[in-house]
DNA sequence: CCGAAGACCTGCTGGC
DNA sequence: TGCCAGCAGGTCTTCG
């Protein structure tokens, strides 16, 4: 589930939501996206983390159920529910989140085209899904954005960073605020157990273009969405769109 | 330095 | 219907 625009989603209904309501008797002044971390900011200075990983769902007034790991309480009365099915998100909480924050790179949504640009000429025999998916080279980018991202801007997943134009790299950079932006409009993608703070499932799904679309026409040009992988993960392309 | 592979978990789907 | 292989939004660690 949680990429970016997942996070995003979560972390700006909970803002509305949950501020000025008090948790363990400690007053919550903000929620806040960081990399794909969901962070919760006291007025003490604390914060309450999390990483929903692939299952994790944190739903604000919400019942237990089977795969409910924790659930928190606000004074009020109100609570919210952390579910994760395959068991690998965390959170904890923490005094100061600055050391835990530097070990990402840039966000998605603020880094400069020049400042992508010279990353990638430094990492020039990287694959260019992967570069997209290191957490440490651009925050917040995951396996189906880093596929929908490259779509949209003409370019094969495999393809190495040093192989790239000056014109391919202008649309991937243009293209990762246009994806992800668009994706934080429709509320995230659920593939299958995500959910937004508010127990809804997001739309985005019905813009894939590509992702998870292995052998089905290409939205544009018709031609067999093509799977393969990298890394370890599946990574779904058109052959004819992107070269 | 880099990349590949396996580990961590549970559930679902598709093929035989 | 049953069983088994393969797949799933993400990091981590280990190994070559």
């Amino acid at each position: 589930m949680p990429e970016l625009p997942e996070v995003e989603t979560i972390s700006r209904q909970l803002q509305a939501k949950i501020v000025g309501k008090k948790l363990k008797g400690k007053k919550i002044i903000k929620v806040r996206r960081r990399a794909k971390l969901l962070i919760i900011d006291f007025i003490d200075k604390t914060s309450l983390v999390f990483h929903l990983k692939l299952t994790g769902q944190l739903i604000y007034n919400s019942r237990p159920s089977r795969f409910t790991r924790q659930v928190f309480y606000f004074n009020g009365g109100s609570n919210l529910v952390f579910n994760d099915m395959r068991k690998f998100g965390w959170f904890k909480f923490i005094k100061r989140t600055e050391d835990l924050e530097k070990k990402f790179g840039p966000e998605a949504l603020k880094i400069s085209f020049k400042d992508f640009q010279s990353r990638l000429t430094k990492r020039p025999k990287s694959k260019i899904k992967l570069l997209l998916m290191d957490q440490k080279f651009i925050a917040g980018i995951g396996n189906i954005y880093s596929d929908e991202i490259l779509f949209c801007s003409g370019v094969r997943p495999a393809r190495l960073a040093a192989s790239l134009t000056e014109k391919e790299i202008k649309a991937v950079f243009d293209n990762i605020a246009k994806v992800l932006q668009a994706a934080i409009k429709a509320r995230g993608s659920s593939e299958q157990s995500y959910l937004d703070a508010l127990g809804k499932k997001g739309d985005y799904v019905k813009y894939h273009q590509v992702y998870r679309r292995t052998g089905l026409p290409c939205k544009k040009c018709r031609a067999p969405i093509k799977r393969i992988k990298l890394a370890g993960r599946s990574a779904h392309y058109c052959p004819k769109c992107q070269k």
